[in-house]
DNA sequence: ACTTTAACCGACCACCCGGTTTGTTTTCTA
DNA sequence: TAGAAAACAAACCGGGTGGTCGGTTAAAGT
């Protein structure tokens, strides 16, 4: 698999400039040449190591994508005690990215799947596959938080890391707008409210 | 301007159908042509009655959608008591819509935010316009239940309703996988854990 | 009946995009 | 060092898009 050649060397330049483009460009407002333009390579270096744009753009999913929802969604919240503590800092991590118009992996993944909605069926799969990744370990992480009484009993933890993801992935909406910062800061104090709402309600008899 | 004429109805027809298609593929992924085609009209009867096909959305966006936002989003809420209930109520409806695939005018508008962001500024600029005035009258119901001792005092309003939008935003991203239904219980389940945190916490001394 | 004008048709244009193909350069290897 | 394979260049193709334009129908006014 590994063939150290200068392919791989290409192939991943070919995939970091397109991902930043098709993120701040959206997929079908990207063309192709724009990315070959870019880095100044033509065509015929493209399709020599791709089927295919959409191939492209799996492989940017599967090789980029993925990897940094892992690292900065899911990695630093799993195998901690407290999940709402991590959870909290996660978000504001992630925020802060987004305040400075770096790429928020987060809102990466939100962009594509509303693009891919009803289009794409083959990308909307590996995109929504990505997410439940996601989902799946924060409910596990609030799970195992509860298990250790940092998380009410009574929460229903599917429900908590929906509405917290529906939260996360919405804000990034507004902060394309005015005062990013502004809208962060008020994301995270309501977001620190509703976390504390998940906290055990009191000690236990 | 009510020119009571032919023209007025042709033109409705042509938006109404391009807000549908515009919503379920998108704005750059619907050629003029794909509405005429559905309306069996040419492209002379939409140059004839439309600068540009970006004219043309901007009608759409001011005669359709800020109306239906309006009436769906905005106007159930203003005017009551205790916008905490209503808001619920607001929130279960537009949902409930989205679960049957209809046309969930705030997910129409999440959409295009996201789509237009760093593309098109004019068209942008007027989305944006009809998002302000749904938060500014969310903020304002919000000061009014504080007012009315339906929220408590401490609540900070203009966090609450950036809050409650980007948790509604965010939702309708997650509603188009598997599931929707159980989705949406789901959401509204913690959306009424978060609003009785904004309940008044005790009776005031 | 005749003219005017609003409403509409459909061929056409320039451009762009994804993809192919043919040919050239680089790089590895025997 | 010769040749083969890998890596890339660039012209080209077919389909689609926003937009234009001269012409045609239908209605309205006189």
């Amino acid at each position: 698999m590994e063939k150290t050649l200068k392919r791989m060397a290409t192939m991943q330049r070919m995939q970091t400039t397109g991902l930043e483009l098709f993120y701040s460009n959206g997929y079908y407002n990207t063309s192709v040449d724009d990315i070959l333009k870019k880095l100044s390579l033509s065509k015929g270096a493209f399709y020599y190591h791709f089927e295919s744009k959409e191939d492209f753009f799996i492989q940017i999913i599967q090789n980029l994508l993925a990897r940094k929802i892992y690292s900065v969604l899911i990695e630093p919240i799993e195998g901690h005690d407290n999940p709402l503590e991590r959870i909290e800092d996660c978000f504001d991590d992630a925020l802060e990215t987004a305040v400075h118009n770096e790429m928020d992996f987060g809102c990466v993944l939100n962009n594509f799947l509303t693009e891919f909605r009803g289009k794409d069926q083959k990308i909307m799969k590996h995109l929504f596959d990505i997410f439940s990744i996601w989902e799946v370990n924060l409910v596990s992480a609030l799970q195992k938080g509860k298990f250790n009484g940092y998380v009410d009993r009574h929460v229903d933890c599917e429900a908590a890391a929906t509405y917290l993801i529906s939260s996360y992935f919405g804000v990034r909406t507004l902060m394309v707008g005015t005062a990013p910062s502004a809208r962060k800061y008020r994301f995270m104090s309501q977001l620190r409210m509703y976390l504390k709402s998940l906290e055990p309600k009191a000690i236990a008899v």
